[in-house]
DNA sequence: ATGCCTGAAGGGTTCAGA
C-alpha cells in the first residue's frame, strides 16, 4: 500500500477487455494507477482470469472480477489491498434476470464501486425503466455503505447539457432526459460530488466519443464517465482529468480513462492543481453538428 | 445511409452500444 504518495483511482470503459489488452497493459505501466475500474469487459470471471491474472500480478495488481460472457461486466483492480467483494447490486433489477454490472470493494480504506449503467436504448424502451429502476437500487446500496466511498463507471447520463456536444443533437435520446438526471441527482444527493466537473467547471470536457464519421476527432462527445466522492474523499483530490491521449491511435476503446490524483493527507495542505499539460481540455467553443451527406 | 464504427455470437448476418 503507497503511504507517501497519494492513490490514483480511475474509472474506463474499456468495450471487452480482450480486444482492448494491447491498450490496457502499456496504459497501466505509463499511468500506473493504484486502483482502476473497468467496464464492459466482456468477459466471464474465469476468462478474465486466464486472460489477465498474470499480468496484473505481475503489476502488483489484484482483481475483483464480476462478469458474463458477451455484454456487460465490471473490474476493480487494485494495489492497495481489495477487500469486502461484493458483486452486483443485492436484490437490484434485472432485464429480467441480474446483469453483471457493478462490484464493490473496499481499497487503500476507501469503498469502491464501479458501475455499469443500462443505456436504456431509447426513452419509451423497457430498458429505460430498468436504467431508472438498477440506478434507485445503486442509490440505496450506497447509502448504506460507510461514509468513505466512491462511486465511479459508465453512468451512461450526461449529468447537464455542458456534458454533450451538443444538447440539440440528443433531444429525444437517452442519456440526456430529465428522468435520468433526476436519478443520477438522486444519487450525488447523498453527498457524492462530481470530482472531474468540481474541477474543471467551465470546461469542454468529454469522456466518451462515437467511433463513427471522426466524431473524436471533432472533439464531438459526451461526458458520461463519472467519479463521483463523498467529501472525506473529494477533500481529498488534487488533480482530475480525463486522459485522451488513450482514445488516440490503433485500436482504441470509444471512452477515456478518467483519472483521479488523491493525497494522502485528509486535512493537510493539498498542494496546486496542476494536471499535466496533455490533460488540460480544449476551450469551450461553437461545433457544427456532423451533416449527413 | 438517418447505426457513418466496433465487438460478440454465430454463421456468411444480426444485435447492441450511446
Amino acid at each position: 500500500m503507497r503511504t507517501l504518495r497519494g492513490v490514483r483511482i480511475v474509472t474506463w470503459n474499456v468495450n471487452s477487455v480482450k480486444q482492448r489488452v494491447p491498450r490496457l497493459l502499456p496504459w497501466l505501466d505509463e499511468r500506473k494507477p493504484d486502483v482502476v475500474c473497468l467496464q464492459e469487459t466482456k468477459l466471464t470471471d474465469d476468462a478474465f482470469g486466464a486472460l489477465l491474472d498474470d499480468e496484473l500480478h505481475a503489476r502488483g495488481y489484484e482483481a475483483a472480477v464480476h462478469g458474463q460472457g458477451a455484454w456487460n461486466g465490471v473490474a476493480i483492480l487494485s494495489k492497495v489491498g481489495i477487500e469486502d467483494v461484493v458483486r452486483g447490486i443485492p436484490d437490484g433489477p434485472g432485464f429480467p434476470d441480474p446483469e453483471a454490472r457493478a462490484v464493490t470493494a473496499t481499497c487503500g480504506g476507501i469503498r469502491f464501486t464501479c458501475v455499469y449503467v443500462p443505456n436504456g436504448r431509447a426513452p419509451d424502451d423497457p430498458h429505460y425503466a430498468y436504467k431508472l429502476e438498477w440506478v434507485s437500487a445503486l442509490k440505496d446500496m450506497v447509502e448504506a455503505g460507510p461514509e468513505a466511498k466512491v462511486v465511479l463507471g459508465d453512468v451512461n447520463i450526461a449529468p447537464t447539457d455542458d456534458d454533450v456536444f451538443d444538447p440539440a443533437a440528443y433531444v429525444g435520446s437517452t442519456h440526456v432526459t430529465a428522468p435520468e438526471r433526476d436519478a443520477l441527482a438522486s444519487l450525488q444527493a447523498l453527498g457524492l460530488r462530481d470530482v472531474v466537473r468540481d474541477r474543471w467547471p467551465d470546461e469542454r470536457v468529454f469522456s466518451y466519443w462515437d467511433y463513427r464519421a471522426g466524431m473524436f476527432h471533432k472533439d464531438l462527445g459526451m461526458r458520461i464517465d463519472l467519479v463521483l466522492a463523498s467529501a472525506p474523499v473529494a477533500e481529498r483530490v488534487k488533480a482530475a482529468w480525463i486522459d485522451r491521449q488513450a482514445r488516440k491511435g490503433s485500436g482504441p476503446s470509444d471512452h477515456a480513462p478518467v483519472i483521479v490524483d488523491l493525497d494522502e493527507a485528509p486535512d493537510g495542505d493539498i498542494g496546486p492543481v496542476v494536471p499535466p499539460p496533455s490533460a488540460k481540455p480544449a476551450k469551450r467553443g461553437s461545433h457544427k453538428l456532423p451533416q449527413s451527406p
